[in-house]
DNA sequence: ACATCAATGTGAATTAGTGCACAAGCGCCT
DNA sequence: AGGCGCTTGTGCACTAATTCACATTGATGT
């Protein structure tokens, strides 16, 4: 659930803050949803609250970190440093999150050997060998459209089982893969639609004539 | 709905290769979804298929356009322009898509006046002349979580109704402002879980004790 | 002109998700 | 020790979303 990591994120607050116990009514709040939703979430990793007093801050935040994977730092790397690869590459939110960019890929000789963000650049081919030494287990695909299933098809190839998935398009992955999509046109676009919605282009013209 | 900006996407993808009818089966399988949804979908835009035949790209993808605001351009302004928020200032999608950067603004003094991708960073408090000068629609918030709401506050009062956060956290708005999230924290986390349940730490020490 | 075919549009069924409301349980106070 | 108040955990009802399945309808060929 994605709402784990929210709930996640909230807990490290409250823990910083000193607080040793929430109710799932705080936590909803914080969290932006239904009390009894978390209560429902929480209840699926297990019983760890105290009727009548609430959770343990600390305790639950062990508990969800467990089911998200722990602190363990997993490797990334970066295929397609185009424009938008360069901007992930200089972006330390994966570092600081636990994500360590430890490689990037690209198809354009012209780029290869280039350093961006202290690391170098490495040729689409030697993929495998890359995954292999730096034991990246997430696959980062910032590519055009055109080029993501092909590269999808060779990250799966090298090991990796986790893609987060930049480009503008649909990949199909074996079973056994994960794929997330981040997908930053889209999200403009129901931007858009919502402003045009509240000022539709053609209704003042519409109402004068 | 955000199905209808990848419907979009496919059909435009169509429309290059020449294709001028489609059938609800094969935008599913572009789209990855269903075919009833599609029609369903579709059928929410006003009845615009042909029973036997399928349905005209070039009108379906017409129809879309105006649904979803049109090739209208919507300038948008990036708030912080910390490590994410100059990553995003040099990713061209934005203006590719008809998203212009219009403005960049930060809190920093020491980073007010830089120019970052030929945009010229002001200040936090100029905010609302920048909005108004420019006619901003949309605000990207790109700064630490303990920033967002209050920039958030800024932006609205400055007349934008569209956000995009980037911001780790959650932001409140008054109705009548549409807030999207793109949380890559969350994604990688949600990633890791996957990974982590294909093989969770420890699985090797409990099967060999 | 009419029958045939094929794909849409949609009523109905199914499924997933949400939220209420309350019984169960824990700590605290007397 | 026992009752009280508070919060959790969850059965149940409700809502939204998805999918099935088929009647409907336009195009096509004879």
């Amino acid at each position: 659930m994605a709402r784990l990591t929210i709930y996640g994120r909230a807990l490290v607050d409250l823990a910083e803050d000193g607080v040793e116990t929430v109710l799932s009514r705080q936590l909803a709040e914080l969290a932006g949803v239904n009390a009894a939703k978390v209560r429902r979430d929480i209840s699926y990793l297990g019983s760890h609250g105290t009727r009548g007093v609430g959770y343990d801050v600390d305790r639950l935040l062990r508990e969800i970190n467990v089911v998200l994977g722990g602190g363990a730092s997993s490797p990334v790397v970066i295929v397609g440093v185009g424009n938008l690869g360069r901007a992930l590459s200089r972006y330390d939110g994966f570092q600081s999150g636990g994500f360590p960019i430890a490689g990037l890929v690209d198809a354009d000789p012209s780029v290869v050997g280039r350093r961006i963000g202290g690391v170098e650049v490495s040729h689409l081919d030697d993929l495998d060998r890359l995954v292999a030494e730096t034991g990246c287990v997430v696959g980062i695909v910032a590519t055009p459209a055109g080029a993501a299933q092909d590269v999808v098809d060779r990250l799966v190839a090298a090991g990796v089982r986790s893609i987060l998935n930049f480009a503008p398009t649909l990949v199909e992955v074996g079973a056994g893969v994960e794929v997330r999509k981040v997908d930053l046109a889209t999200e403009l676009q129901i931007l858009r639609y919502y402003e045009h919605r509240r000022s539709p282009a053609g209704r003042r013209r519409r109402a004068a004539g």
